[in-house]
DNA sequence: CGAGGCGGTTGCATAATAGAACCCAATTAC
DNA sequence: GTAATTGGGTTCTATTATGCAACCGCCTCG
């Protein structure tokens, strides 16, 4: 039987999931976003195998999350908007990582503003007044797509 | 062979990924935050297979994601402190999957402060004045817990 | 007390991954 | 100018992990 896909679940987490949610594939696009492009970089950092690596690349490109172009002379795969546009979900896991699952010398990466060098502010939810908010002080409203569903948050 | 861990990355996406990155993992989460503790609540809301579910909870309690009680005479598994700062990935991924991957109809979901019933601040990265910064301004420093990377970020 | 419901476990078939070897074009080395 | 190397893959095989269905034990309810 084929890995089940999550078309049937409606749901924007799955959508997500059905084009990030790989063995693999975020680890593509946080080395993307730390300025790989070619093959044998991704795959020399990662040490991950090479035809999985090679299916890996194809799905991000038809996904529209990485570009192929040969323009100088080989290939290579850079994030496209809609692949720089995983930034959150890319900091929100590390952030996450570092917190609950800590190198003992202490943080592996630090994101700042590259004007000024200021740490980020921390990845987190925000209410629109700027106050941060902690999990339990949100809600999940149904939209429009979506008008068949039983949630209690 | 067995399914390559990331150990060898010292990478906290890595490590965040070791705990919620497996098929199925985060949309259990996902349930968890939306309110469903039992395990037919899960099988039957995703439709996942049986022996899979059974394996991420167990998963998911070792790792302190959710946590397992009988407190009420039967099994019910809830999202610890761990789990509930899992959000903000939640939330970031969801809202890519919203604008990315829409529905016809509109958003699916829209998170909103439960004080005011206003819609939360995108989700993004933020300095700490509170502009909002695009993918490109920001910058990734070596942490003390990483210090033999070659990063372009 | 027989029939479900709940929370799993077990066994089997198949798909996905890991690893290594191989292929081919373009450079580079000698 | 030919051999060796590099980059970017593809192909092959062994082994996991997933999907599905059937089963099991405990509780509750009629």
């Amino acid at each position: 039987m084929k890995l089940k896909s999550f078309e049937h679940l409606n749901c924007s987490l799955a959508q997500t999931l059905s084009v990030v949610g790989e063995h693999w594939t975020m680890l593509i696009v946080r080395d993307a976003f730390f300025g790989l492009r070619r093959f044998d970089q991704f795959q020399s950092s990662l040490g991950i195998a090479r035809n999985v690596l090679s299916v890996r690349l194809k799905k991000l490109v038809q996904a529209g999350v990485l570009e192929r172009s040969e323009d100088r002379g080989y290939p290579e795969y850079r994030l496209t908007e809609k692949g720089l546009a995983l930034q959150p979900v890319m900091i929100a896991m590390t952030h996450w990582g570092d917190t609950y699952m800590p190198h003992p010398e202490g943080k592996r990466l630090i994101f700042v503003d590259r004007k000024n060098g200021k740490a980020i502010k921390p990845v987190g939810i925000y209410a629109a007044d700027g106050r941060r908010l902690k999990p339990k002080e949100i809600r999940a409203k149904l939209g429009p797509g979506l008008q068949d569903a039983q949630l209690s948050v």
